[in-house]
DNA sequence: TTGCGCGGAGAACGTTCGTTCTCTATGGTA
DNA sequence: TACCATAGAGAACGAACGTTCTCCGCGCAA
């Protein structure tokens, strides 16, 4: 190429990076799907990789362990997470709409075919008591999800109180909704996240007993 | 003994029952406690035999497998919850504090030594997509508790809608607190059941919007 | 064309799993 | 005392696990 700097081997290792790229990415992708159907510890590594197509001497140079796909895989979901919630409120533009976005991307992700709850608190039940990583990023992602409402709530001028309130709902909607395999849990969350904040937003003298 | 149709058989047969019944009783608190600490598939049976003292063959004379010893701790655990809740329950005389001792009753358990969530919910994220067993029991489970929380809505005279409601509440606040290792959960949950179940019981012109 | 290094397929390894079986001892019954 | 059923301890079993290794073939440099 033009660029007298760059080598055959250079070149080499650069194609070398792509592949091993496209290759976390299929093994990924494969692992996200099995482990979020059947759980962690019902898939194994061979399983792996037969829906990746990766063998398992190139997963093993790709990731340490099996333990290190699956964090990968959480902090993956994280992002996805972390960006579908973004995209659903910046959808709205009054603070209260804001709010009850959360809510209605909550509905759109239970109706979804394969919905089986939250991956995090699937993972923390089955992996918390023997793997203390997986704990670790479970509490991440869920402080971080407490920390977006409270940004919410006070963008919108409610009392910090309220937040944890609306957070509560919904986890309690990703758990109900999964055990009971119905989507209604977000709409009921909503209608009483809009009781807590329409209350909290109110003049103090309506909320007094 | 006295009753001449009590023959020497059916007093070993007695004898055997009643040894049976302990050691079925020390199993399943050994696998409680095991099970919950660690997760299911954590847990070999070897450990389970070393724990409740009971030798293996004992063990699978008195079940048939380890998937039903699962079932049978699940099922101890619901009578377990369903009679706390109920003591809880009635405890309290008016209606409206008949609700909240709902989630009195979960600040206690929150605050337990080794409390580490909703045994149902942990067990369905590990074992709902091998056993279809657990996540029937699961799901009788929290749709038992959703019965219980509408017969008090009820007796509060509060609407319908409340009931879902203030599951979620529980179930959120349950997660919560297992996740975060905290038991501030259960206080957040019970003060936006509060403000919902004041909303409810209101003359209606305070709801509007 | 001849070496050479990296690739993939999958056999193999050592563990550990759930479950069953063998062996020995023991305690009650005739 | 002699017998027999049952108990416990734990070895043994086949399967499956996560991980590593062996083998073979392909593609590039000279």
């Amino acid at each position: 190429m033009g660029d007298p700097g760059v080598t055959s081997t250079d070149r080499q290792a650069t194609a070398r990076r792509t592949d091993d790229d496209s290759a976390r990415e299929r093994v990924l992708r494969a692992a996200d799907r099995l482990f979020y159907d059947r759980g962690v510890q019902a898939v194994g590594m061979d399983e792996l990789r037969a829906a990746s197509g990766i063998s398992l001497k190139r997963i093993y140079r790709l990731f340490a362990s099996k333990e290190a796909i699956v964090e990968e895989v959480l902090r993956h979901r994280h992002e996805l997470w972390e960006a579908g919630i973004s995209a659903a409120v910046s959808a709205a533009a009054e603070p209260r709409e804001r709010l009850l976005a959360v809510y209605d991307f909550l509905a759109r992700w239970f109706d979804d075919d394969g919905f089986r709850g939250c991956f995090f608190i699937n993972s923390f039940g089955e992996l918390s008591g023997t793997a203390p990583r997986v704990t670790e990023l479970v509490r991440a992602h869920k402080a971080g999800f407490q920390e977006t409402v409270a940004r919410l709530v006070a963008e919108a001028g409610g009392p910090p109180e309220l937040a944890p309130q609306l957070a509560i709902l919904a986890e309690g909607a990703q758990t109900t909704a999964a055990i009971a395999g119905t989507s209604e849990a977000a709409g009921q969350a909503r209608a009483a996240a809009e009781t807590l904040i329409d209350v909290a937003l109110r003049p103090a003298r309506n909320r007094a007993a």
